[in-house]
DNA sequence: ATATACTCTTAACGAACGTTAGATATGGGG
DNA sequence: CCCCATATCTAACGTTCGTTAAGAGTATAT
């Protein structure tokens, strides 16, 4: 035993390989190295370079998501999700990285089919979660669904402003942002 | 000589495959199976295989983004909007691949730090150019530069919905979120 | 007809890849 | 003290990669 679990280690140097050269562009070797064990150690812990990549998704990257839905709500639907995106601002190196890598999967620039319908599945539930959300909020009048979607829209590019630009957004930019879309609302 | 111009060939079956599994996925073997040329011949064309990159990105990609941008305006500046993401739908496979491509470098999901702030400076031109084409109809309120911004963020998700996703999308739901971020505009 | 320039091919190079076989170290239970 | 399971290593396997050397086929110019 390493100072640390050294699976877990396997998986974080993972991480930031399969971000920063994708799938085919990350070496089971490169790995091992920053890791500072031998090349074999990677096939102890998991079968294949696959079954690496697979776990980063499947477990690191929508147990995040799941985190991130969790939030509790405040009183204001604007502060809401200004909130929500706002604290992206703050995850951990580690977190940003297995989020980028998700939307990487996400917009099929990585991974295989099998991860990618997932993610449709995943999608399939965006729109209709953030309609409950917001239903308290909107008027009822024929472009409710049109809300929604446009902010949902919006998130989707400041999530990857921060996460895979990994640029600062503050505060203030994302509730004006958000306040345009939602003007009227509340 | 072949049918058809085989250098053009080269690079169309090139952007498929890099596309398809990124640049460290593509394979300069599998190119010239697709093409029916042997292995050799790529190199006949293209000095190696980042050549045959960058010139996919550095050329084909820019050339399309400012023919795009060279869009004739109509008077109302909902319409243009709408239409500027509407054509979208109607580009070539081969645009949309090379579109595609494009993004993915923008988001530095592919490529090198060179075609990264070849990007970065064109990314610096955004904002001000759509500032440019809104001035006329703003309402010169303290939130006109928030205005701006988010529609550009609106627009870079609907891109990536067409082009990136390879969704449809109708002509009356981009109106509707673009008519929601410039809600009082015109 | 012969030389020259362009187009394209077969065959191979060395390097790097994913993966595995097999041995060694380590540490607790009988 | 020895046994056995777990943890780790060195060394190598076969495959595929990017790239190139060397030359064949073909058309044009002299």
């Amino acid at each position: 035993m390493a100072e640390k679990n050294i699976r877990e280690r396997i998986k974080e140097v993972a991480v930031e390989h399969f971000n920063s050269n994708g799938y085919h562009g990350t070496t089971i070797r490169n790995i091992a190295k920053d890791v500072n064990c031998s090349l074999p150690m990677i096939y102890y812990y998991y079968n294949n370079k696959k079954e690496l990549f697979d776990e980063i998704i499947k477990k690191e990257y929508f147990d995040l998501l799941k985190r991130q839905a969790a939030l509790l709500r405040t009183n204001s639907i604007i502060d809401f999700y200004t909130k929500f995106v706002y604290d992206l601002n703050f995850l951990s190196n580690y977190e940003k990285k297995v989020y980028r890598l998700g939307i990487k999967v996400y917009l099929s620039f990585d991974g295989d089919e099998e991860l990618m319908e997932i993610m449709d599945e995943w999608e399939k539930t965006i729109l209709p979660r953030h309609y409950q959300i917001l239903k308290p909020y909107l008027k009822n009048t024929d472009n409710d669904i049109g809300i929604v979607r446009t902010l949902v829209h919006l998130l989707e590019t400041l999530i990857e402003s921060i996460v895979v630009k990994n640029r600062f957004l503050p505060e203030e930019e994302i509730q004006e942002e958000i306040s345009i879309v939602l003007r009227g609302c509340e």
